[in-house]
RNA sequence: GGGCGAAUGGCGGAACUGGUAGACGCGUUGGACUCAAAAUCCAAUAGUAGCAAUACUGUGAGAGUUCGAUUCUCUCUUUGCCCA
């Protein structure tokens, strides 16, 4: 029998799709439009699995909408600036743009391999002129409508990229590429006005019913809305200061007061620097990274100043006024009450500058002695200690309560306080986006006027500096405009500005005036399914949607405000780790499997030793190469098993087993296929059957069905189940005229998944012209027999196969007589029956 | 510490709205073919007892609701992710 020979057809039919563009897509009002869009990808370089897997799916789904009729968008394209493309240069003395696309001819021919459906006439990449030229006009557009701003103020610095880092970018107070240990910095950066939108981006959560909760609670909570007080406390000492505003959200525990923090940057700061002991600790404050968690963890200093402040609820009382570096400029006002007994930050510091701890809270369980001894208590109870506010129900109550009484006497008003920060989009590297920004001799900033754009990249420049390289291009940086002297904003955008209107870009890849046409917007917007890592799930979803909302704000651009109306988040791909006996991480490729032992292929006496399965990585070397899998059993096998072992948004195991299992099931489906073709071909079928058709049928309806509901993994066990029917089928029945049909069915229903093989199959039936995808008969999924199960007292104790809708009695008479369950009932007294229509029936009867 | 999720054979996993637990695949075992092996094919495969029919137990643990719970409720354990 001939083998299926995956490389000649794969490669036909991909030529095919190349030759004619046979995805390319026009705006096609009287079809309904289906977007499509998976995360595009960074060009490291090769593609890895994870891309295999994210774009597999999407792929399933694309060429499913497609059968199903729909014009379907499914374009890819390049997220081409960033780190890894400046630093790969630099040590290999090449221009990044050679690197990057050199990279991206590479991707592309693996992505092409793989045998996707995508819209390659509409390919983009980020570090074309094409591209950043609409993203510097953007830029402008929102430094128009006041979205924008500079300012100067502390950012994580790390000092082996020698980059600003966002607080998402900060990892265990590391950065998140490098792993160096950030430290803080001021600059001035440009930022985004994101937080402008944080009810907006809050409140727009609600009607993506179809993203997955997780994402949606985790974007919430990073936007972090809170109810809070706005508290000004009376201060004395010496010096000319009488007040100082607080923001916080337990106003209600006012009477355990016991210190004033205010931030090392504070403005009442500029009074102290002559003083020395001050430098040193802002020195030592600035050792602490600037994330929250870097701040719980990290130890609690303060410095110690002559003011006092006076409690609003309590004028007798005077607590002390500290710097402190758990404080932070950018939250609330800069400063913050402390109360020491109910929050463990300030706990850590009373107990280290001896400080009072007066317990106002008492969990429901305790009495009104309750004391705070070694730990904060922050959770619920009732108000103690508090005077007039004693018995209230923390926090609900108790902070409504304060805050009402705060401000009726005018001493603080009720304020909501949101977690998101504004955006810092400002990078000091070479390979991004040119900030069109010059900058006039008084260091004023201005826009790059509208003839001298695009900032174009230099070319040919020197990476092998320290900082950033574009600092350092003076003929570059100075420019002259009407004889008046001007330097270049040197910093570059964040990747994410790039990536954050990506699929706008896709819309009218050939606009030349603007990054998008509205009319392309109107018709393709919004992406109906996004898929991608959860990796994602907050900055470049959350930048994604602030974009669409900015570039609306003030002009109408589109009828839309959420760019992606569903998303889904797919898991990684897994590998076992392996170790020598040094500890030195080994790859798969270089580790022998010997039943459950394992060993290194060339030293066949050195145990390997076997860590658990972890996301692919290039560090712990438990990567397997996509191209060397495709090359070995080809895409439609590699496509069958990325989907077949884990359902997409779970972790998957790589299993070379299941890899060979798959590339397996491709060959039998091939020896099938003969078979029914040459039984097809056969002179005189004549027998019309019913079970064939009903299968069928059922197949349709489970593969539909799982579709819709992205359980691929069973889409495959569906697969299997169909072939295991078939084999036997055709074994079995002869003649049967409409095999034929039912068979074109069942290919089509494989296409998504198995699209070349079941393009040279349903090829040569006749049958790929005009392809759509199969409707099923509700009615054929109905049998005229079913089983059901008879219960004893709620156990099962037979399966019956009776007519459909039978009538209780009749199924009980049936009971009766039944060899297996006329012993139960028999001589007892049936108390009572469960009948449910031909599913079950549970008989009660005395035991 | 808080929020969200998960827990099903040796393994990955399936199970519609509360109604046959373990689909499908991997692995394992036995058999056929072969001088032999690989490949392929056939059969078995949750556990215990039994030649078998069958019976009992069984979806992390414990309780509850129900004629009936993998599915709903509560408590606990373990674990993952996010936030601290």
């Amino acid at each position: 029998m001939e083998r299926y020979n995956f490389k000649d057809i794969e490669e036909k039919w991909q030529k095919l799709w190349s030759d004619n563009n046979s995805f390319s897509k026009k705006i096609d009002k009287k079809k309904n439009k289906f977007y499509c869009l998976e995360m595009f990808p960074y060009p490291s370089g090769k593609i890895h699995m994870g891309h295999v897997r994210n774009y597999t799916i999407g792929d399933v789904l694309s060429r499913y909408k497609l059968l199903k009729g729909f014009n379907v968008l499914h374009p890819m394209g390049w997220d081409a600036f960033g780190m890894p493309a400046e630093n790969a240069a630099r040590d290999n003395k090449l221009d990044p743009k050679d690197w990057t696309n050199s990279n991206i001819r590479t991707m592309k021919s693996q992505l092409k391999r793989l045998g996707l459906s995508i819209n390659w006439d509409r390919e983009i990449s980020t570090c074309s002129e094409d591209y950043y030229k609409h993203q510097q006009k953007f830029f402008l557009e929102l430094l128009q409508k006041k979205l924008v701003y500079r300012k100067e103020n502390y950012v994580n610095w790390d000092p082996v990229d020698e980059t600003v880092l966002a607080n998402e970018q900060v990892i265990d107070g590391k950065g998140w590429r490098s792993g160096a240990i950030v430290e803080r910095k001021k600059l001035s950066q440009w930022f985004f006005n994101i937080s402008k939108f944080s009810q907006e981006l809050l409140d727009g959560l609600d009607e993506l019913d179809t993203w997955p909760n997780k994402v949606k609670t985790m974007q919430k909570n990073w936007i972090g809305k809170s109810f809070g007080c706005e508290i000004e406390f009376k201060v004395e000492g010496d010096l000319p200061v009488d007040k100082i505003k607080c923001f916080t959200t337990r106003p209600d525990t006012l009477f355990g007061f016991s210190f004033l923090a205010i931030s090392a940057d504070h403005e009442i700061s500029k009074y102290f620097l002559n003083n020395k002991k001050f430098l040193e600790f802002k020195e030592e404050c600035s050792k602490t990274g600037t994330t929250e968690e870097a701040i719980a963890v990290g130890d609690k200093i303060g410095f110690r100043t002559n003011l006092l402040a006076i409690n609003p609820l309590k004028p007798d009382e005077k607590v002390p006024v500290f710097f402190a570096n758990f404080v932070l400029m950018d939250y609330g006002f800069g400063a913050v009450f402390g109360c020491p007994a109910h929050d463990q930050r300030d706990f850590d510091f009373a107990k280290k500058y001896n400080l009072d701890i007066k317990t106002v809270v008492k969990p429901l369980t305790e009495d009104d002695n309750f004391k705070v001894i070694d730990k904060a208590y922050p959770g619920p109870g009732k108000l103690i200690n508090s005077d007039f506010l004693n018995g209230l129900e923390a926090p609900n109550i108790s902070v409504s309560e304060t805050i009402k009484i705060l401000e009726k006497r005018k001493l603080g008003k009720k304020k909501i306080n949101y977690r998101l920060k504004d955006w810092g989009v400002s990078r000091q590297r070479y390979w991004g986006c040119p900030i069109p920004i010059i900058y006039d001799e008084d260091g004023q900033a201005h826009p790059v006027p509208e003839n001298m754009l695009p900032v174009k990249l230099p070319e040919n420049i020197e990476l092998n500096v320290k900082g950033n390289p574009l600092d350092s291009q003076k003929n570059w940086k100075e420019v002259k405009i009407n004889g008046k002297k001007f330097t270049r904003e040197t910093d570059t955008l964040d990747t994410f500005v790039c990536s954050s209107w990506y699929y706008l870009r896709f819309c009218s890849p050939d606009e030349k005036n603007y990054g998008f046409r509205k009319e392309d917007i109107d018709y393709w917007m919004p992406v109906d399914q996004y898929i991608g890592g959860v990796e994602h799930a907050i900055l470049h979803l959350l930048y994604s949607r602030f974009f669409m909302r900015a570039l609306n704000y003030k002009n109408d651009n589109f009828n839309i405000t959420e760019p992606f109306k569903s998303l889904f988040t797919q898991g990684m791909v897994c590998h076992e780790t392996y170790k020598d006996k040094n500890n030195n991480w080994l790859s798969p490729d270089q580790v022998e499997r010997d039943g459950d032992k394992y060993f290194i292929k060339e030293k066949k006496d050195e145990v390997v030793k076997v860590g658990p399965s972890e996301s692919m990585s290039k560090s712990k070397k438990n990567v397997i190469d996509p191209e060397l899998i495709i090359q070995n059993y080809g895409a439609d096998s590699v496509r069958l098993f990325i989907l077949s072992d884990s359902p997409p948004e779970k972790d998957v195991q790589w299993s070379e087993q299941g890899m060979v299992s798959s590339y397996k099931f491709i060959q039998k489906l091939w020896i099938l296929n003969t078979e029914i073709k040459r039984k097809i071909k056969k002179e005189g079928r004549d027998i019309l059957d019913d079970k064939i058709e009903k299968f069928t049928n059922q197949t349709i309806s489970k593969i539909t069905n799982n579709l819709e509901k992205f359980n691929y993994n069973v889409i495959i066990a569906n697969m299997y189940e169909t072939y295991n029917f078939l084999i036997n089928y055709i074994k079995i029945n002869k003649n049967i005229k409409n095999l034929e049909s039912n068979y074109k069915k069942i290919l089509t229903c494989f296409f998504p998944v198995i699209p070349h093989f079941t393009s040279e199959c349903l090829n040569d039936l006749g049958a790929l012209e005009n392809l759509s995808w199969p409707e099923y008969q509700k009615d054929l999924l109905d049998e005229d027999k079913v089983n059901i199960v008879v219960q004893i007292n709620g156990k099962k104790r037979a399966l019956l196969n009776v007519k459909k809708n039978i009538r209780e009695t009749d199924l009980l008479e049936f009971i009766k007589k039944d060899n297996i369950t006329e012993k139960y009932i028999n001589n007892t007294k049936i108390n009572k029956v469960i009948y449910v229509q031909n599913r079950l029936i549970n008989i009660l009867i005395n035991d």
